[in-house]
DNA sequence: AGCGACCGTTCCGTTTGCGGAACGGCAACG
DNA sequence: CGTTGCCGTTCCGCAAACGGAACGGTCGCT
């Protein structure tokens, strides 16, 4: 069931929303495949002949107007030689805030019983992250960057220095909060058991 | 920042890139895509409404009968609340093979003093991977997703269960090896710093 | 100048992804 | 039982992304 992200926040994907034109992200993949394509040093006629996709479609896509099919990124970037996430990245990836602390979400692992959330996570100084209790089974690791953290269960937390790691059950409330006056930068792999 | 990735080799962009049907990568995203879905916890019905796309979209891009458009990925992974790259990262990043493991590279992280690399990892039964020593202050942080691996000084490894932790300095000879018969999942995160 | 090659954009008919409305299957109720 | 509710799939008209063929513009060359 919806594993709760960390902040117990969801991403804000409001009920109701309704992409009014274009993705956030979406308008930057024109921008971004023109760089690439120059970068590469050919002209938009040459890369839609080696992708073998038509030369409207490809000027179009640069300039915004088009909403490409994945086959179409794909053979593509396939031409261009870069990852599909090359054009894609970054953009939207799920940014989870809490009162205190801000979590990126990397990437997601599913493997046979499990699933992996992986963030990268700011804790700035000043301030204490509280997180309620997730589902029993789930537990949470962290290793830290740079600066200091405290963190791990409300009644027990537990201190860490850079390339220090910390991990807990996290089916009790827990904490997060910056030692001294500098941001904690660190990854936080949550672990989900699938029920 | 600017990272140099470790492959920056072009990946040869045969000029003859006739793709007859659906590219390698393509046919992976429903799949995918059910598996974030369920992980979720939710039914398809219940992501189509989320996500305002309509059943038919969502059935058919699972069963992988359909050609998304950029808008549909976005909509479906937003309600998600994944980056889009969760159902289409894999087919090209940085991959490093050694004789008996394969890490993959997911992301890379320049803090002021230090750099971090972060790997997923896969070990195969049945063989050793000896690694040597790196440079002083380095260090390396394994959480094991599935499996049973022991890691470590090539004179003092140590074992790891599913969701277990392990680190150790990697400035001496080390080795990763898969215990029992099952393959061993896991990310690496290496750190480095700067001297 | 004229010519040819190539550029990126625009037009247009065809193809196809799109959402809404059915459909059958299944489980939980009265 | 029949009804209700939700599941995932299939059918279908419509909007739109697709490739091919124009188009005007800008270079080199004769």
């Amino acid at each position: 069931m919806v594993h709760d992200s960390p902040m117990s926040a969801r991403p804000a994907t409001v009920p109701g929303s309704q992409p009014p034109a274009l993705e956030p992200g979406a308008e930057s993949v024109g921008p971004r495949l023109r760089r690439l394509r120059e970068a590469a040093g050919i002209s938009l006629s040459e890369l839609a002949r080696r992708a073998n996709v038509g030369k409207a479609t490809l000027s179009g896509l640069e300039n915004g107007t088009r909403n490409p099919t994945l086959d179409t990124l794909w053979s593509v970037t396939a031409a261009l030689g870069v990852p599909i996430t090359a054009l894609l990245a970054g953009g939207q990836t799920g940014v989870v805030r809490g009162t205190a602390v801000e979590a990126t979400l990397l990437q997601v692992f599913d493997d046979e019983a499990v699933t992996y959330e992986l963030y990268r996570m700011v804790v700035p100084p000043g301030a204490v992250q509280s997180s309620p209790a997730h589902h029993a089974g789930v537990t949470e690791h962290i290793t830290v960057f740079s600066g200091v953290l405290r963190a791990g269960p409300a009644d027990d937390p537990r201190t860490a220095h850079p390339g220090e790691h910390l991990s807990w059950q996290s089916d009790v409330p827990h904490v997060y909060e910056a030692v001294g006056d500098q941001p904690v930068h660190a990854s936080l792999l949550i672990r989900y058991p699938r029920r």
